[in-house]
DNA sequence: TTGTAGGCGTTATCAG
DNA sequence: CTGATAACGCCTACAA
């Protein structure tokens, strides 16, 4: 196969009759290299098959190039769909992503690791589903961060935020627009009184306060977590207690779809029985029987604000890396379709 | 904040009353260190907050920890599931992986970094959606490099085999025993001769073939991609073209589901009027209406051969290192919903 | 069981 | 515009 034989700037160097250093520059595009040289080094470089040693190039300038994206679970297609865009946007910028698997079933002892990983990387994008210390500590490790969350306790992360107790309140009111009183919401999550499941059943709340309707405390459901699975048996609880409803507000688009489900098998018609709306607008929710309506959180301008932002703080010149806390909200949307 | 200062492990080592060489070894689990010594060791790198430049180490013993995971796009549940599953696999292993969409909506003009990643990565696993010759060539960087597909070519790099003929053969082969005779397949992919499309098909024709019925080549419907929009545009093709069908054979389980939206669409039911059966059997395929007959890939499964693959070939003893090319075969399963 | 010394491949500094 | 030289932080013979 290939070679045992590590080319070196040296090697090619040697070949190309210059410095290494000239090499360098070359690899580099530095712009002070007469074409005529850059040209024979370019040919030894390919010739030779050399290859720019990342690990040396790290090590000389203390950077990787590499940021982490920390996510709970790939499996759900909010964060497959985020990671996909981060990775887009750090491309654009010429960084590499390590993905981390925060909360997945497959992973379960990855503290330990956790604290190597940092090491790896120059920067972290992390999206918390739930704020706990232990997470929030793990987080502070002497390299930049940027939250996808609403700030929180007295830390000074840089947040890119979903804007989710506003989404919420559209969402909730929409229902309400289209003459729903008894109104669910599903997905309020473990046992946390931050993190982005509290801000979506704050908005809920807070369009039924402006609706004059009063909260009632059986209509908003637990889940153990957001995906399909929770979804069901969170409309099956409320049908189970007849709990009456006529309209669901799940915190994710699988929650949505777990309520549709349940909603069906039991015989109700979605939207004419009980309107359903989610939250996420992934790929998924167009093709649903009926057609999901939903919040579009906008998670490339997401993905590409994060990104921006951590790129600054890490290669940014001295001034943009002393700026305080960033926070940026980005913009969501409501996407009407027909299950509301 | 954190530090400007740099804590090396010289500096620990100061602290600790040790050499470099303690320090070293205590952070690498090195055997004999005696009780005492390994104690004060990590006091002093606790306190000191130091942590292990890994770029450093990378440069010194030639390898990085980290493996590219290529796959086309992270926002199809397949290769996010994937994704997932490798990272977990490798994690056990004590590697990184760097995931590196291929195809995705999102990226476009990659070919360019592509050159630069393999620096960055002891090895490379590779999921194909068609198999075109640039493709090939990218992957023969001169580091390890396992493929989730079928062997090709005259290349012989690893493989872990989905196999897609016989289970594809198994899917249409249980649409016949319901009683089906009019069974479209869809989702033939780009213009290639080899890849997984050309093998589900190939496995579809094989069961026509057994049961003595005809192929009838308006059945076979390509798409531009796998995704839930190109199952919606291959059923109203049909449709519209007035192809008699009483069954659906999807290459995943997205084609599944936009086909069964477009069915049901169009008045028909699910199964009774076209049986359908998946592919893939992602989470989501369960919650369809009706709930999604499919095949299991065991995608866990192959994720870790995957990966003890690649370990194996780039830590391994030199005997490892040297064995000749390792093809192996995943099992897969059906399952049976109610959508067929 | 631990210390010493040298180099892995790059890039930055300083000349020229 | 290009050359020499010195680190970056770690690992590993070799020695003790």
């Amino acid at each position: 196969m290939s070679g045992v034989e590590r080319v070196t700037m040296k090697d090619v160097a040697k070949v190309a009759h210059v410095s290494p250093r000239t090499v360098s520059n070359v690899v580099n595009d530095y712009e002070y290299v007469k074409e005529d040289t850059r040209k024979r080094v370019w040919d030894a470089i390919n010739s030779m098959g050399y290859s720019l040693n990342l690990s040396a190039r790290g090590l000389r300038q203390g950077n990787t190039g590499i940021i982490i994206l920390a996510v709970p679970d790939l499996t759900m297609p909010y964060f497959a769909d985020l990671s996909d865009a981060v990775i887009a946007a750090a491309q654009k910028r010429g960084l590499y992503v390590l993905v981390e698997p925060t909360a997945s079933n497959r992973n379960r002892e990855r503290e330990a690791l956790h604290g190597m990983r940092k090491n790896m990387a120059d920067g972290i994008i992390y999206c918390p589903l739930e704020l706990n210390r232990k997470e929030i500590e793990l987080l502070d490790v002497g390299i930049p961060v940027t939250v996808l969350s609403e700030p929180f306790g007295d830390r000074h992360f840089d947040h890119v935020m979903i804007q989710n107790r506003e989404a919420s309140l559209t969402a909730t009111e929409y229902l309400l627009s289209r003459g729903c009183r008894r109104i669910a919401a599903i997905g309020l999550y473990g046992g946390q009184r931050q993190g982005p499941s509290v801000e979506r059943l704050a908005g809920y709340r807070d369009a039924l306060k402006q609706a004059g309707i009063p909260i009632d405390e059986r209509l908003e459901v637990r889940t153990d977590s957001w995906h399909r699975s929770d979804g069901v048996a969170a409309v099956r609880k409320l049908l189970d207690q007849s709990v009456e409803i006529d309209g669901v507000v799940a915190f994710t688009d699988q929650l949505a779809e777990g309520a549709m489900f349940a909603l069906q098998m039991a015989g109700k018609k979605v939207p004419d029985d009980v309107a359903v709306i989610g939250f996420d607008n992934n790929d998924e929710s167009q093709y649903l029987m009926p057609p999901l309506t939903t919040i579009d959180p906008g998670i490339d301008k997401i993905a590409a604000q994060a990104v921006d932002i951590l790129h600054s703080r890490i290669y940014g010149d001295e001034s943009e890396k002393e700026k305080g806390q960033i926070i940026k909200k980005a913009p969501f949307e409501l996407i009407i379709r027909q299950s509301a």
